[in-house]
RNA sequence: CGGGGCGUAGCGCAGUCUGGUAGCGCGUCUGGUUUGGGACCAGAAGGUCCCGGGUUCAAAUCCCGGCGCCCCGACCA
């Protein structure tokens, strides 16, 4: 097994380390196809335990699951025009239906049939806006029918150049809500409702704490009209666009002619959102958490909580610590812990200690003789900490442990990032933090697309969003850190994955 | 598409410069002893040395041509 190597800041081995991480926890591995990613059942375990909890606040917040097809017809995509520009370079085209066999053996015996070539290509869809736009058409008639409020757990495919485990594999699993509504209040409304949620997933659940704002148009989504993303560090100080929530104006609806009649009688277009997280997010887990031992996963997401490693020399001690970890389980489980009992006879407990914390279970008990002699377990937390618990107090103590684990990793990761953020930057100082440090950089902008330009192509950063309100610095910028021209918003910059 | 690294047992690698019986560690299997932080001993199985051609008595090794993977860029809601 390799060893992980140290995590230090911007370190050329990052990239060595993360891989290192995803494959000692089995969370994923490269497939035969290059840039698709296999998520092995470590991976999916989290990602089931995400998709849980954003569901119920989707649904908590009145949307509902639907589900669109995989193929778009290539025109579609032609309809919004901004659109367009920026999918056209990175899909995936079918253009037959079937293969022929050549006769021959092995490499070249099939090939598609020339005669199967479809009239019109089918896209495998990168996102999913024209085609649950052109069925919004149908559906919606009457301002009775607003808003729509849909989402949808989906894969999709975008063909990039350079694809990395979990943050920009070729095909990716997500969800994407959809929704129309009948004013641009409406709308802005829930873009901003969305961003909330994703804001407490990732903090709540994740443990991973996230600035809030708005894109410049640079990074805006394609065809929308603002897009608004939670942006987060990672301990190699580069940032991570972990969920965008976009307000597409009526650019959609007028594509796909989107129309309902108002309560006065008239006839408008509709205002519609989108929105979407993916498995992206379990790279920002990784990311924010995990140390040179492997993962560390935050309790309210990890798959295994708890890890029963029992301890015994004899037959007749095994027996016992086998009965009482089986209690010890039974026990939490009916509290809602998710634990597991390491029964295995062929492992020593020194290898089982190390394999689950690779694994990133927060939470291990270890229960040998003199623990049952006294009661007790040994508790020890994969963030660090050893400490014997009364065995009639598990069930209070545990749920209780790992509440404490989960607070512990949001402020450990927001203390790193404030110490990896400068505020009120000047040019000077931007250029040397991102030569030789790196983070989130504070400071005045002018709006103007060519000091962005300027700045990415002498720092490698770009404006990861122009921070609401809560996130700005105390004292607002007067100027463009660039130009020196009159700012018009403070933007946070850092070099991104 | 450019720059760098690599391709040898399931995994990680040495061997390539200087051609001469294909090796090491981990894992796997068998038996025994073990079990409070990666157990030990003994034995065993496991190979188109990425592919194709060439040079040679002899090629993992040298030459030519392919293919593939990883990292860095370009690209990227």
């Amino acid at each position: 097994m390799a060893q992980a190597q140290k995590i230090t800041p911007r370190a050329k081995d990052f990239s060595e380390w993360y891989n290192d991480v995803i494959m000692q926890a089995e969370l994923a591995d490269y497939s035969p196809v290059r840039g698709c990613m296999v998520i092995r059942p470590n991976g999916y375990g989290i990602w089931e335990l995400m998709q849980r909890a954003l569901d119920d606040m989707f649904k908590a917040a009145g949307h509902r699951n639907a589900y669109f097809p995989l193929f778009i017809p290539q025109s579609f995509l032609a309809k919004e025009a901004e659109h367009v520009e920026g999918f056209a370079k990175e899909v995936a085209i079918v253009t037959h239906t079937r293969l022929k066999a050549t006769g021959k053996a092995g490499a070249g015996a099939v090939t598609p049939d020339p005669a199967s070539a479809l009239e019109e290509p089918l896209v495998v869809r990168p996102t999913s806006e024209t085609i649950v736009y052109a069925m919004f058409a149908k559906w919606i008639q009457s301002y009775r029918d607003l808003p729509l409020l849909l989402n949808q757990w989906c894969n999709v495919v975008r063909w990039e150049l350079r694809t990395r485990l979990f943050l920009r594999t070729t095909e990716f699993l997500w969800q994407e809500g959809h929704t129309a509504h009948a004013d641009e209040a409406d709308a802005e409304r829930e873009a901003r409702l969305i961003l909330g949620i994703y804001r407490r997933f990732a903090e709540e659940w994740m443990a991973m704490p996230v600035i809030t704002g708005v894109k410049t148009d640079s990074e805006r989504f394609a065809g929308a009209l603002r897009t608004y993303a939670i942006e987060a560090l990672m301990q190699d100080r580069k940032a991570l666009q972990a969920g965008t929530s976009h307000n597409l104006g009526q650019n959609f609806a007028k594509a796909f002619d989107v129309k309902y009649q108002t309560a006065a009688g008239g006839l408008e277009h509709v205002w519609n959102t989108s929105w979407g997280v993916s498995t992206r997010l379990i790279g920002g887990l990784i990311m924010t958490h995990s140390d040179d031992n492997g993962l560390i996963c935050p309790p309210r997401l990890a798959p295994i909580q708890v890890a029963i490693v029992p301890i015994w020399k004899t037959d007749a001690e095994r027996a016992q610590v086998l009965g009482v970890g089986e209690r010890v389980a039974a026990d939490l489980g009916a509290v809602g812990v998710r634990a597991t009992l390491d029964t295995r006879d062929t492992v020593k407990p020194g290898a089982k200690y190390f394999e689950w914390e690779a694994r990133g279970v927060p939470l291990r008990l270890e229960i040998g003789p003199r623990d049952v002699a006294a009661q007790q377990v040994m508790t020890a937390r994969r963030i660090g900490g050893k400490a014997p618990a009364p065995l009639d107090e598990l069930t209070q103590v545990i749920p209780a442990m790992l509440d404490e684990i989960q607070a512990a990793l949001l402020s450990a990761a927001r203390e790193r990032r404030e110490a990896a953020s400068i505020r009120g930057v000047t040019k000077e100082q931007l250029i040397a933090f991102m030569k030789d440090q790196g983070g989130f950089a504070y400071g005045g902008f002018c709006g103007d697309k060519l000091c962005e330009a300027a700045i990415k192509e002498s720092t490698a950063a770009t404006v990861r969003v122009l921070p609401d309100p809560e996130f700005r610095s105390p004292q607002a910028p007067t100027t463009c850190l660039w130009c020196g021209k009159a700012s018009v918003a403070e933007a946070v910059w850092a070099q991104a994955y």
